[in-house]
DNA sequence: CGTATCCATTGACAACAATCGAATCAATCG
DNA sequence: CGATTGATTCGATTGTTGTCAATGGATACG
């Protein structure tokens, strides 16, 4: 779970040729960073990160009319975190009856707890 | 490490009164999603995040010139995500003579890691 | 001293994000 | 039909990013 760049020797001198010369760079990683990244973007959001809470705790349990008075933003800001976080992939909904009830996906913060993990 | 907002009882009347009623705001969550949130954004970029993964596994033994041909960025772009995770609270530097060594805090993640972590 | 090297900072710019109000719309229930 | 939930859209505003080129400060070499 870690990206394994290659890092030039440690032998430098100050002055003299240009210090370093670029280094070949693992695309698999790039690729794993920038799914990593979408996440962490998407929970860099005080709001959205509570939001992702509060699912969590309450999987399945919460409509978005339950979810809306605990924050002081209006519908359509609350509709579009949450459309932020499903497209990160973070959340999904359900439809039943009226109302939608939201859900952390499974595994879906695994890979970037994984890396942040206890590493 | 969870935020334990409250949630208004599920027994509901579709038509009738508004749905749900405001509920209390615990302030302490409130902050450490603030902190949390802030960790992840600076992560939700894949340049830093793949920076910061650099720095863990090569910790002050990188310097900035080295970090440099990693990416397809300029100088000046890759100083200012520098000290946006600097900003984050995420790394830390140290100057030795020229060059700056660059280091991942210690515990700087480990909020958030728990949060998100094996829960 | 002069000059090269590393890196931070500044200023500029375009692109994006967060928020709102208001409106609209589809689906659903009574 | 009429009310409700919630998604979407629109327009507007305001603030934040990512990026670069250029400049500047510190340090070291000769």
């Amino acid at each position: 779970m870690n990206v394994d760049l290659e890092t030039a020797p440690k032998t430098k001198r100050p002055p003299g040729e240009p210090c370093c010369e670029p280094v070949a760079y693992p695309e698999v990683a790039r690729e794993e960073a920038a799914r990593m990244a979408e996440v962490a973007k998407a929970l860099g959001d005080p709001i959205r990160l509570q939001l992702v809470d509060v699912l969590r705790e309450n999987a399945g349990k919460v409509c978005v009319c339950e979810l809306l008075p605990l924050f002081e933003i209006s519908q359509s800001t609350l509709s579009h975190h949450l459309r932020k976080l499903r497209e990160a992939g973070i959340v999904d909904s359900e439809r039943k009856g009226l109302w939608a009830f939201y859900y952390v996906r499974p595994g879906a913060l695994e890979e970037l707890a994984g890396w942040l993990g206890p590493a």
